[in-house]
DNA sequence: GGCCATGACTTGACGCTTCAAGTAGCGGCG
DNA sequence: CGCCGCTACTTGAAGCGTCAAGTCATGGCC
């Protein structure tokens, strides 16, 4: 069979490494700052930057790279914090619309400029703009290539 | 505050996909073809690279980057079908020895071909040599940047 | 207009991870 | 030689994600 070369193979475990520890970090320092999980605040990124703060379910979903199923237990929590609301779509009930509230803008505010600045010296300053840029583009280039067709 | 520009802010949601894609697919794949979880295989994989397919638990939690609680679980499972076995060190009882069984031995086998294909497929065969080391070295970069000391 | 298929969630059970307490072997110190 | 503390796990409960099975509104088809 078609092993890997040694070079192959440190590459491929510096990347294995990097997917384990930087989501772990992130995660790390928005619950100890802010008591949000990475995705949680992705949600209420999302909603804090849409017109009226307003999110079908199904969107954020897809925003998140969150299964329907797991948003809807995740935001059921945050509704419980009084960080969302969600009501149904009054132009089609078959929607959900999540609606962030006062509270939880405050929240997103507070939590927004530690978890920068965490991304920023873990990441954006230790590589130059051009290492960051292709970065990016390798990372474009391997999520191009999963099928993600299986989803629900 | 100091924001992200529009350049940085696109990288970094890429490599966010990165993080979250990636590994999901790695997961599913050998899940569906081998009936094996990434850190699973990590494991069968890590014993079976080692003298005499013997582990200590604590050198297994730190190269799976899986903290010892998990680890434990997760081996007691495995250990469960027939997988792994477990024994105390016959030297120093504290330690705890995890030792593949030939049908663990097996499962690897018959997973690391389709392991090894599927990451080529979606890493290896999509970069450049070059891009590949360089991604590799990002990563590494990024990974040398983080704080590990706050497990356990 | 009634029925049925479909799409958009929601729910409950189960599995895995985490977190906080345990337990247990050994080395050291009096 | 007996206790003490440390290290290396193990365990049980609680939280979160996934999977499969609901629910419920709508739109189309007769």
């Amino acid at each position: 069979m078609n092993w890997l070369t040694d070079a192959q193979l440190d590459s491929w475990l510096s990347v294995v490494r990097l997917m384990t520890w930087l989501p772990w970090s992130i995660d790390q320092q928005l619950r100890r700052d802010s008591g949000l999980g990475m995705v949680e605040y992705q949600v209420l990124a999302m909603l804090s930057e849409s017109p009226r703060r307003i999110m079908r379910m199904s969107s954020l979903a897809e925003v998140t790279n969150a299964s329907l199923s797991r948003l809807s237990h995740l935001v059921k929590r945050l509704e419980g914090r009084g960080l969302v609301r969600r009501e149904p779509d009054p132009a089609d009930g078959r929607f959900t619309n999540a609606i962030l509230t006062d509270k939880g803008f405050k929240t997103l505010a507070g939590a927004a400029p530690g978890h920068v600045a965490h991304v920023r010296s873990l990441v954006i300053d230790v590589l130059s703009p051009e290492q960051l840029r292709r970065l990016g583009l390798a990372a474009d280039r391997i999520v191009s290539r999963i099928d993600t067709s299986a989803i629900d």
